[in-house]
DNA sequence: GCGCTGACCTACTCCCGGTAACTTACCGCC
DNA sequence: GGCGGTAAGTTACCGGGAGTAGGTCAGCGC
């Protein structure tokens, strides 16, 4: 009977199954990324929304089911972000650095967030947010790249791209005072002459 | 009474607190190997090494101290693997080429042991392995560097060249075809244009 | 022989992922 | 308006795995 009414309660009673499914995988974001994927329980989400389990088992299947759906639009949001960011510049060069400087903020504002994107290298769901972020980089590249260029030499190239950015991300979260365009532009300075060959 | 006597025969009755202990990471690495950390269960650990289950707690404490007592055998093996073939060359390319194939060789040869390394980043554990691997490819760095290169630089570029690395990893486990050969010497030349500096 | 210590076991507890079977609110239709 | 049918949700459970309290049993010093 209170006037108040917290979000939650918005979704309190009987709702249509596409709103609880949003409600669950908001609520299951934060809950991974409070807890991790190993230490968050399932009752506690079903807590917290209000709800019983098998609710979340007939729209999710399994734990890992939820997982996956929250990583859909964390991996979804990340790579918009730096697809933006990159596309909004013609020269090669100042496309790595706006992409890689998308990234590295990203990683650096929502560090829980991506944390749990790359939660478990041995799940496949890891693997594949590794996989589609490889393929953006490379379709990037594929934009500039001059014909002739051997195929599996450039989606080495991505994924070498990618990870090193993710390595920067961990020395990174070690090194707060160091800023992050000063991270982005050593790592454009140590990439961009090895990729000159592909522009 | 058996002529035969399998290897575990040797560790059955009472034995001394240590030999348990290394019998135990033994097929602790094996057990983790074989199924993950979170499909690992103690219980057949226990099993297998014909024990019961509070010895292991006695010796490790947790899941987590076992799995942290296997890392560190591997982690130790995979840096030393690298080490060695990196030191057996005197030229910064010849070092990087050497270091670079040492690394995906292991991580060609010893797949699983290598997936165990990294398994849930989120884990402190799999995050002090990569400080550590990525310490060994600074020091690696040091010791060719020459005076007055930024510190924190430097350490920018050993994680992220030790971070491309694992995405090159990453792709040739997807493409077992492309020779790791082939693969080292991509990203020696993606990434040795832009480590000059450094030399 | 006697007790003490170190190695090991039996027999639990509790928590958590997952499920089978039942109940209730709502919506269209006569 | 009432009445079925279905979508939405619940109760009450199972199995398995992490972790533990307390007991057993062998050997060694004395």
């Amino acid at each position: 009977m209170e006037a108040a009414g917290r979000i939650e309660d918005f979704q309190h009673g009987r709702v249509p199954r596409p709103v609880r499914e949003r409600q669950l995988v908001e609520l299951g974001e934060e809950l991974f990324a409070e807890r991790g994927f190993a230490k968050a329980s399932m009752d506690e989400l079903a807590r917290r929304a209000g709800v019983t389990k098998p609710v979340i088992y007939e729209l999710f299947g399994s734990k890992e089911g939820l997982f996956r759906a929250c990583l859909e639009g964390l991996a979804l949001r990340l790579a918009d972000h730096i697809a933006d960011a990159a596309r909004a510049e013609d020269e090669p060069e100042a496309r790595l650095r706006a992409g890689g400087l998308a990234f590295l903020r990203f990683a650096s504002d929502n560090r829980m967030a991506y944390e749990l994107l790359y939660e478990g290298r041995f799940s496949d769901a890891a693997v594949s947010v590794r996989r589609r972020q490889a393929a953006l980089i490379l379709e990037l590249m594929r934009e500039m790249a001059p014909a002739g260029v051997d195929s599996h030499e450039l989606e080495v190239a991505a994924h070498a791209v990618n990870s090193a950015y993710e390595g920067v991300a961990h020395w990174m979260w070690d090194h707060p005072d160091v800023p992050v365009e000063r991270l982005a532009d050593w790592t454009v300075e140590l990439l961009l002459p090895g990729l000159r060959r592909f522009t």
